[in-house]
DNA sequence: TTCGTTGTTCGTCGAATATCGAACAAGCTA
DNA sequence: TAGCTTGTTCGATATTCGACGAACAACGAA
């Protein structure tokens, strides 16, 4: 495992977040994360490998949409909401207006019996 | 030049609109069009051959973003803020804004001698 | 130390994308 | 009719992407 890089509020770039965005599983991510709670890799259920999770997760991350944050084995991510705020305004709650919207969800859905309150036990 | 297609405003895929958004190159496009003004083929000019200029004008059609009308041998591009902002409200504001920011284009500019009250002479 | 858990990385595959030049089609214009 | 202009389509090629399973690395627990 090795050290994830995270881009500076500064590195951000708008194409790679838009490519980053426009995965329908990658929204629905994103959608699992909008609440601004931290969530485990376990509590995030995706209908595909955990190889292809990682893959996406990655992308994600390099793109400078979430934030990785790693205790011993287990890895807990976070949207950077502030952070894309900060440089696009509005992008993201118009892309998670329209995806609640549109329920775009990639088949991404929380783990049984997470919710906000419950997450990182 | 056989006829173009347009998704209906319900059928705008906003994966497919992320994806078409993600390119350096279309979002100078959409860029140039975000007055609102209509724009032949020869004012737009980008650093690629003809033949990929027009695939790139094809994907942004297909996936929504623009209409094309055709006027004998010319064509002429707009955007289709009205049904996108209808779909996703917000979500062309906040990428033109942040584009602006950052002045992403691709490469893109209009022709020179053409601005929004020369168009279409 | 030996497992078991957790997430990353690697190799591979097929599909999609970006790009170009060349050929083509449709409509003006001379 | 014969060019000219304009934009699309066709191959061809190189790259990227999404997906998978297998192997690996790191850590906690038995």
């Amino acid at each position: 495992m090795r050290r994830a890089h995270h881009p500076a509020t500064e590195e951000l770039s708008l194409p790679e977040v838009m490519a980053a965005l426009s995965d329908p599983l990658r929204i629905g991510l994103v959608r699992a994360l909008a609440d601004g709670a931290e969530r485990g890799w376990g509590e995030l259920w995706a209908p595909v490998a955990k190889s292809t999770l990682s893959h996406h997760l990655r992308v994600l991350r390099d793109a400078g949409v979430t934030r990785t944050r790693q205790e011993g084995t287990r890895c807990f991510v976070t949207l950077r909401r502030q952070d894309l705020d900060e440089r696009f305004p509005g992008l993201v709650g118009a892309l998670l207006e329209a995806a609640g919207a549109e329920d775009v969800n990639g088949g991404v859905h929380l783990a049984p019996g997470s919710d906000s309150t419950a997450a990182c036990r």
